[in-house]
DNA sequence: CACCACATGTAACGCGTTACATGATTGT
DNA sequence: ACAATCATGTAACGCGTTACATGTGGTG
């Protein structure tokens, strides 16, 4: 159900083609929110079309067919968002379950993996500050317009995995026992 | 290939069955890492023991079949662990995409969506303090073991979370343009 | 005229979910 | 005896990916 709605979403910011969201997706969306390839994108926009929440606005060379949200769009789009989004029942991320696994390493080897993840999270951390300084240049907004709302949650996120990540090798240097023998 | 070491994981910490897997993943794992159904349990745990990294080790009453890890099994956990985890490519965060929609709310809307937010991720912090607390009791240490690592990391994202969501709703709050108008 | 980017489409496969199905054991 | 829980299995479906396939328009 998601997808429908990031491409309700882009073509409320401005009409486009199927050709035109997969690039925004892999350019832009795909790295906070959400990513589809043309194979998923071009199905999707001919249901959306059938069902009259976005609408054909121009025919060009090669095929190109641009799409543009109608009215319909923006009332699903927003009853979607204003309704409690359905509980998924367990969470699938596989970065967590590498920490939660951590454990069946050795100390050093964890600790390793720990020093990488806090690396990379800082690493993150300053190129979205990059990235957000430039879009508040771009828009001339504080805020970074609705796309500075999604990079500073980025940068919240990962500021708390390198304050995590600082904190278990806190405690697994604390820890001599951590880790496991191997069985058998 | 995420299942198989959560699969491998569990069962290093203790034996058991596609039955016994399926509940820690309902009662535990799932709010945290990942998440698995039975019907997908038993068929991986019997390719797992085909390729030598789980080994039965009970046959009980009602078919039970109890398993546990091997070290051929530890050794491909450890590989895994250790090795970059595969770039997926682009996110795909229905809780982010949401964020990155809310452009197409009101302001108000808009404001009552963030609000909400901001007041999950709070109670998200109480919740697992609580359990981070019974953990250190139950363990007998500051780290809470193994889940209290990761627990300690669901505290750390929804406090980001929170603190986000106050920060984005002064800067709604303070931009009278927030918001579209409808299409047409 | 060759090449690249534009532009769309289909097919096969993998992972995960829900629903359907079966039977054994334990407790009341 | 009955119900609840234990215990395993299969089938149909949805979403997403990779790979395969086809054709057009602009640029050097």
């Amino acid at each position: 159900m998601a997808l429908r709605y990031a491409l309700i979403g882009l073509l409320l910011d401005r009409p486009g083609s199927g050709y035109d969201l997969a690039r925004r997706f892999a350019e832009v969306v795909g790295a906070y929110a959400w990513d589809a390839k043309h194979s998923q994108i071009y199905p999707e926009l001919r249901r959306l079309e059938e069902e009259g929440l976005i609408e054909v606005v121009e025919r060009g060379a090669r095929r190109r067919t641009t799409y543009a949200c109608t009215a319909a769009g923006l009332s699903a789009l927003r009853a979607w968002l204003v309704e409690p989004p359905a509980s998924t029942g367990g969470v699938r991320n596989e970065h967590v379950l590498r920490l939660f696994l951590l454990a069946a390493l050795g100390r050093d080897e964890a600790l390793t993996v720990l020093r990488q993840t806090e690396a990379a999270a800082a690493a993150q951390v300053e190129h979205l500050t990059d990235q957000f300084v430039r879009l508040q240049e771009a828009t001339g907004s504080d805020a970074g317009g609705p796309l500075g709302l999604t990079v500073q949650y980025g940068i919240h996120s990962y500021r708390a995995t390198a304050q995590w990540a600082r904190w278990a090798i806190e405690q697994v240097e604390g820890d001599p026992e951590f880790g496991v023998r191997p069985p058998g």
